[in-house]
DNA sequence: CTGTTAGCGCCTTCAG
DNA sequence: CTGAAGGCGCTAACAG
């Protein structure tokens, strides 16, 4: 290791092997209208001397780039957006492609600094993991970037994969009421307070229904309590369920909106002495922390490798639909039991 | 949107301002050799067509490439990962450097492809956070790439980023001391059975020298079971609380190598009816999980981000040392307290 | 079957 | 201060 080792460039390669860069680049590209001993002897050059070629060169030529940019928001890393990017790796390196991987911080500005330097590559797609600002996501498709736009998304037309929250909600008060439960409670953040409310209103919207169905009473908490910061996620759900403990009755379940805000619960539970499911059942929803939590946690399970894979499939082509929606699955795990005699005593 | 957005290059630029490409170039690049009016003149064709240099072109004839190849282990997505991924990122953007994320899969073979990918890309750096074999870190350098190691490193010579886990072991285990308590189990995984095995011995030297340094008898548990689905990682922590309360006597204390261990332990704790940290104190490594835990555990925080961003510094050339290490720093939360009188008086 | 030629879009001397 | 010309490394006609 010297000081700068140039790196070889195919008339090396030619040169070497005594024959012009059209018959290398021929062999590199498996044109079969090469001799046999021609193919054999370029090949064995270009191993001995390492050659790679330049993709860069080879780009502007073809003007293949076989590259899709994935934007992210300022909430990466959390378990959601990391195992997206997962899913989409792994299918992307399955089809040949590679991921240029940017993050918006959530700033509409940054967000179009990012989709433009995304369009000077020349990226055969963009995928929002939560876009910020629609302007930018039309930006993508005006530079002729296929876009998607991952579970959640701007008004803006694009391609778009999601997850049926609806009926993942539905599937885990269900549950609850078979288990025996009729005062279940609600926490989670206000629809109208995110920036696509769409998944939250799916989540309450499921609660809300299946408990109509049977005639049972909603008690909802949601949201006024935003926080930004990833490492205090847990805050706001020990806020809420501080809340339902002061009420006169406690509730024998609860159903929190995502495992975080479970997780926040189950501490506040754990500290005033209440045992879970003994006490009161719990709920949560994405199997994020689910398993690691105390006890391990029955939740609704998004796939999100799978939207990542779906991402990427649209991104490059391979899909035939351009609006896919997943299934979620019920986790049935420790925090989940049929209300006990004494929490059904004190309810009358 | 018509059919193919053809891009426009700086041709059309030039055509539409009347001027020569080589005036449309630096006035892009900002040469100050350009008379104001013309600098004005190009400025608004450029925004008013949306001119997007092609970045593709821009590499072959500068060389300058801007971009970094990070290659994560087939453990990603993990919080430890995810949020190295996060400071690199950071940092790029703040240095101008975009990241092309490549999964190696916990695979030689598919470790070197992503690395010839990385090559042919003709990237600035590779970044390996977690490499599965040193030949491949090897061959990146041969290619020419700066290539750094974050926090576990193959034998392979290399600019490396990772923490002092010795430090932050002895500062837990001192925690502990300080609190009273003198018998104290260590649960983790064996140095021997790891790729690297660095980490995990310095936490268990870490754990080790503290209690000789009072003269406390240690507890040493180390996994036999390993598990490589990160879905089941709290497993071995079940295990091997398991087998420590199947003894004669309880310490008053666990140190657990990682988060996910003391998740493991805690549930354990929790389903046998024991309180934390009234009847056993534990202490986790890592601060991924311990904030979302019940209790919020207590835990040495390892600087994952600072990594990434350490990382991508060195990568780059940004800074001085090739060898960085980065200290940890000890977060007490509510899962530990000074040993009982029950429990004091148990081991009597 | 193989070589020659002409660019891809941009930047950078070198002249004017 | 501006333009013309050549070439980065590779590939795709087009000839032989």
């Amino acid at each position: 290791v010297d000081t700068k080792p140039q790196h070889l460039t195919i008339h090396d390669v030619a040169a070497a092997a005594g024959v012009s860069t059209a018959t290398v680049t021929r062999v590199l590209r498996d044109d079969p209208r090469v001799a046999l001993p021609t193919r054999q002897r370029v090949r064995a050059i270009v191993s001995q001397l390492g050659y790679q070629v330049n993709a860069v060169a080879q780009s502007l030529r073809t003007k293949q780039i076989a590259t899709v940019a994935h934007i992210l928001s300022g909430l990466f890393p959390n378990p959601f957006s990391s195992n997206v990017a997962r899913g989409l790796q792994e299918e992307a390196t399955k089809l040949g492609y590679e991921v240029l991987v940017y993050s918006s911080e959530d700033s509409p500005r940054v967000e179009t600094e990012v989709v433009q330097a995304a369009i000077r590559r020349r990226v055969d797609a963009v995928i929002f993991t939560t876009p910020v600002n629609a302007d930018n996501v039309v930006l993508a498709g005006h530079a002729g970037a296929r876009v998607v736009q991952v579970e959640r998304s701007t008004g803006a037309p694009s391609i778009t994969v999601r997850v049926d929250n609806y009926c993942g909600g539905r599937e885990a008060v269900e549950l609850l009421l078979s288990l025996g439960h009729r005062d279940i409670a609600f926490i989670g953040l206000d629809p109208d307070r995110a920036t696509d409310g769409s998944i939250e209103s799916a989540r309450l919207n499921a609660y809300l229904d299946a408990l109509q169905q049977v005639g049972a009473r909603p008690r909802v908490l949601l949201g006024q309590h935003y926080v930004s910061d990833v490492a205090s996620f847990q805050t706001p759900g020990r806020l809420y369920i501080e809340e339902i403990l002061a009420t006169d009755t406690t509730p024998t379940a609860v159903f929190a909106a995502s495992d975080l805000l479970a997780a926040g619960a189950l501490q506040i539970l754990y500290a005033r002495g209440l045992r879970v499911p003994d006490d009161i059942s719990v709920v949560g929803f994405d199997d994020t922390y689910a398993a690691s939590l105390t006890p391990p946690l029955t939740t609704v399970a998004v796939p999100m490798r799978e939207l990542g894979q779906a991402a990427l499939r649209c991104a490059v082509g391979a899909s035939l639909e351009d609006h896919v929606e997943l299934k979620s699955q019920l986790v049935v795990r420790e925090s989940t039991g049929s209300p006990t005699r004494r929490q059904v005593a004190s309810l009358m």
